[in-house]
DNA sequence: AACTATTTATAAGA
DNA sequence: TTCTTATAAATAGTT
């Protein structure tokens, strides 16, 4: 979606990879609160960028999902 | 994006949030894997439908990247 | 489950 | 690098 069509694979050019990055993160949380409103669902969303820099967003009762479906206690480690 | 534009609020007709889940799901499921090829990124995404059922999707390396951010130990619980 | 009109996301350019 | 815009892609409403 664009100018031009592209091919989904690693982006060589580091500062295109960059500015690519930098877009479609945006787009995707967006995406992720949309769903998360429109669906009445509970989403987590954790991106770790190439350079090691941690993005992240959860829907507000993501955490008692989770822990209700993987039933752990709360605060057991 | 469709025939008519929405307004971002939880969609009250059952059938439809539904539909609406199923469409959104596969859409963000898709961009989690474009972003994480094209960026060299690791992205973990975690879903709750509102009747409790799980969708998730981790980029290959994405706990390894977790596990180092966070300096936890593996296995550790 | 398919279709398609339209909106939205975004690739490339300024 | 922030803003623009032409175009690809996602999807809302329909069938």
């Amino acid at each position: 979606m664009g100018r031009g069509k592209i091919v989904i694979r690693r982006i060589d050019n580091s500062t295109s990879r960059q500015v690519t990055f930098s877009k479609r993160r945006n787009g995707i949380f967006k995406k992720a609160k949309e769903l998360g409103i429109l669906c009445d669902a509970e989403v987590g969303l954790v991106i770790f960028s190439s350079t090691g820099r941690l993005y992240e967003y959860a829907s507000s009762r993501s955490m008692d999902s989770i822990a209700s479906a993987t039933n752990h206690q709360e605060y057991s480690c």
